[in-house]
DNA sequence: CGCGTTCTGTAGTGCTCGATATAGAATCTC
DNA sequence: GAGATTCTATATCGAGCACTACAGAACGCG
């Protein structure tokens, strides 16, 4: 075990606690379409209403899946790897998560929520496309070698030699989706005059993603902060 | 057979097509330790003396295997996957290769003199080191898009997310390896004066590395040839 | 209290994994 | 031919996989 992970550490910083607004089972198919089930309307959101209550944390259960699934990737992690993590018997989790389908959507959208947000808002947040691409790459290689938590991507590296094809398809759909929305953010920069007219939005964000991807595998094999933010550093140098 | 010698004795040829040089069953231990066999010094290399021939060609059944472990990876692909492709029943393939990991050591070995040869070669057979790059990289950039096999590179796609440690730190070894190499060739050239003195080989050995393995993520995901061809040519104009 | 509801732990389900015991078939040397 | 040797096919091994049937436990509600 133990492979790409920096110092262990169970985390536990953010749990929230609440079991608030924790759903019964199934959530939203998100990314990952679940088995196949309908997606029942539920209860009315708010906590339990009858019958014995949840005795964990919903939020640090899902936490620590999280952990795993980003570390092994979707396949490699075992039911039984999960219950262990997270504390509870195969029948919670099923009870809590529906399957291990259900289980990986919900830690993909958490990881979009949460580590993997700093794309978005580096983009969202710049005044320039570019300033927000240097800024992107930057804390990308922060991020994929903070040794507070397994190295690299989850969206990059989670579904790789997984054989079921509806995980690897809704994942690599949630990489090509990012990679659109990035052309998609130069292309309305140059139309509004505020990159170079030479600019080409297509061929930008292809290289951008490819050296994204490329720091995530590279921090897998141990490549170290400053290497990558050097990288980064070097990547800006072919915008016009 | 470029990377190692064999244990001792035997040097075994260079394995041609037919059932001639085919050893008994354990090569090398190669890149990819195999369980702990001693690695019998078997007979003196010619084809088999006694007993009931092989009836399969075992160069042939090898290249099967690579196609799939290139596809799925070292952990995805099942032996029943595996001898289905190459034609054989299950107690065929531990007598001709050993076990699995053993397989997947010849199957590396074997990408590495053929698919995987370019980069080496570009870098051997150009003038200088930024010639050997340039070229490495648009090489790549076609080689990970050929329709005719797996897309990617798989030195860098069989074992992500593989849970037998000694394969993925073996695999990993040669990747980074493979970074160092080109470092030093770049640092050679530039005290051969064949570089600016402005170069830095530390960096931009990294930065190709990472842009290679990205190359190979992002045709995975469906990136064509021309665009791969286009991020290549873009990593290029960083150098000084 | 009793009742319905929901969660939890024990103990499994059928399936696939990598690897093999065994016996028969095909080739060699003598 | 006899015997040794090596390969092949059938059938299977124990372990692990995702998942669940079942019964008891813990709650809200009447």
């Amino acid at each position: 075990m133990a492979t790409t992970k920096g110092p262990g550490t169970t985390g536990a910083g953010t749990e929230t606690t609440t079991a608030g607004a924790a759903t019964t089972a199934a959530r939203a198919t998100t990314a990952v379409g679940a088995s196949g089930a309908p997606a029942a309307p539920a209860a009315p959101a708010t906590g339990h209403r009858r019958g014995r209550p949840r005795s964990f944390d919903r939020d640090a259960a899902l936490e620590q899946a999280l952990r795993l699934f980003w570390e092994h990737g979707y396949e490699a992690t075992s039911v039984a790897d999960l219950t262990t993590a997270m504390g509870i018997r195969p029948p919670s989790l099923y009870a809590a998560f529906g399957d291990k389908r259900a289980l990986f959507a919900e830690v993909v959208a958490r990881y979009r929520e949460s580590h993997g947000a700093y794309a978005t808002r580096a983009l969202a947040e710049e005044p320039t496309a570019r300033a927000g691409v240097a800024r992107m790459l930057r804390e990308a290689a922060a991020q994929a070698t903070d040794p507070d938590h397994p190295w690299g991507c989850l969206l990059i590296t989670s579904t790789v030699n997984c054989t079921t094809p509806e995980v690897v398809e809704a994942v690599r759909e949630l990489r090509n989706a990012n990679v659109r929305a990035l052309e998609s953010r130069i292309r309305a920069d140059v139309a509004a005059g505020h990159e170079p007219a030479g600019t080409d939005p297509a061929a930008l964000a292809q290289f951008t993603a490819t050296v994204l991807q490329g720091m995530s595998q590279r921090a897998r094999d141990g490549a170290g902060r400053a290497a990558l933010e050097r990288v980064a550093d070097d990547a800006m140098r072919i915008w016009p």
